[in-house]
DNA sequence: AAGTGGTCTAGACCACTAT
DNA sequence: TAGTGGTCTAGACCACTTA
């Protein structure tokens, strides 16, 4: 005897595994419910369970009317993410959202180090890849570290890398801290995003530090499908615990 | 005349305000299907599609044979990603969930540059943080690397740092991409995980390089909910366009 | 013992697509 | 016109929890 599983997850395991191996590439017409029905000897209602099931996975999409089809993936946008290359928007677009100074609130006070209500600078800008949003940045920085000058987030012409302003503005930013996390998009990110809200997002926090000082702390909202972070990592030259390798 | 939505739809809206309006707190016992059938006049299974649906939002649990509940959130667990640490499961217990030798199917062979059917080891852990199953860890390496020597991923004893073993193997992993992405858990990874199949899941696609050589590749599949990824970059000391800093 | 969720069957009507 | 997916009804049995 096998362990019995449900019928309907037998049915939706028996399309899974071609789909997710490349045997049914993305495009191809599923048997139809009726199809499934008859090949599995299973009722229309198991076979229409495991073809939900497989849509709430991601895997297969259905036109009304036409069948069911394994679904193409959406151009997953990439966004490097390596430690010589920080600008999450690298390759992109950036449309300028607006720079003002506030308030810093306790979130953003703590991941700076500094009193809550200390003035900041928070510049806002969304990304674009080929013409679609896919990130909406939103920036907050110390005015003490480029008050005065003409470095300040204010007066960079375009959404300039920070590290380099920084840099001309005599703050080295030596190490980047990011936390990745995802949460459900709220009501102006979705707008923005052109997803609904509730759908899953990509959040990063970032932190820039120089030395143990953090400079500037950024929020990286991502439309989740179709977004990648890529991350390039060199591993530190080091001795595994016994014998050294030739 | 109101607009027609599907039934089920309106039952699952007429739960899911209150519950995320916080009127209907987590850990709240809802009305039972039979309940809910008779207080919107539809049949048992419309109201179960409702309730099904919810469950996939991530709103509502199900215990059998008690009933369905508002869902609690778990708590944040921290998965740290540095260059110098690149073990994900560093902090945690590692449950071997077995490991073989498999034909490298398209998408690993890509990532790993061989030809499509090498021989590969396939190995499978999951990650709890306090006993709450995190991460799925699915790793590909080609057998070529260890095979005959005793640093195979079969013979490691316990889930060993893979850059630790290939280094007593002889191989030297000096490079690490991940690429980071959401998309809805599946089926084996939703019930390893304790999710509902369609809830979002973190996905890294990790390689470990030696020089320009893949040698490794790993699936590893988290939780997002409370899950998060904190990577640590150092930025390479460079000089920024123009008049470098004091 | 009663209630509950999980699964399953055997029908049905509608709007839509393909031909 | 036939086939398809989306929705819906009215039953049923099982394993489990609750009381």
């Amino acid at each position: 005897m096998e362990t019995s599983s449900p019928r309907y997850l037998m049915v939706a395991e028996s399309l899974r595994r071609p789909i997710l191996e490349g045997r049914l590439p993305p495009g191809t017409r599923l048997p139809s419910r009726a199809q499934l029905a008859v090949r599995h000897r299973v009722s229309e209602q198991v076979s229409r369970h495991a073809l939900r099931l497989l849509m709430t996975e991601g895997l297969v999409e259905s036109r009304p009317g036409s069948g069911y089809y394994v679904r193409r993936r959406p151009m997953a946008h990439r966004l490097p993410r390596t430690g010589s290359d920080t600008g999450p928007m690298g390759t992109f677009l950036g449309e300028h959202l607006g720079a003002t100074t506030i308030a810093a609130a306790p979130a953003e006070a703590a991941r700076l180090n500094v009193r809550v209500g200390e003035s900041l600078y928070r510049t806002r800008h969304l990304a674009r890849s080929e013409e679609i949003p896919v990130m909406i940045h939103t920036s907050w920085e110390p005015t003490a570290l480029t008050r005065g000058t003409n470095h300040s987030p204010l007066h960079a012409s375009t959404d300039e890398n920070p590290v380099d302003r920084l840099a001309r503005a005599g703050t080295v930013v030596d190490r980047v801290l990011e936390c990745v996390t995802v949460r459900p998009a709220r009501e102006p990110e979705a707008e923005l995003l052109g997803t609904e809200p509730g759908q899953a997002a990509l959040v990063i926090e970032r932190t820039h530090f120089s030395g143990q000082r953090p400079v500037e702390t950024s929020h990286l909202v991502a439309a989740p499908e179709g977004c990648e972070l890529v991350y390039r990592l060199s591993l530190s030259p080091r001795m595994p615990s016994p014998r050294p390798s030739p």
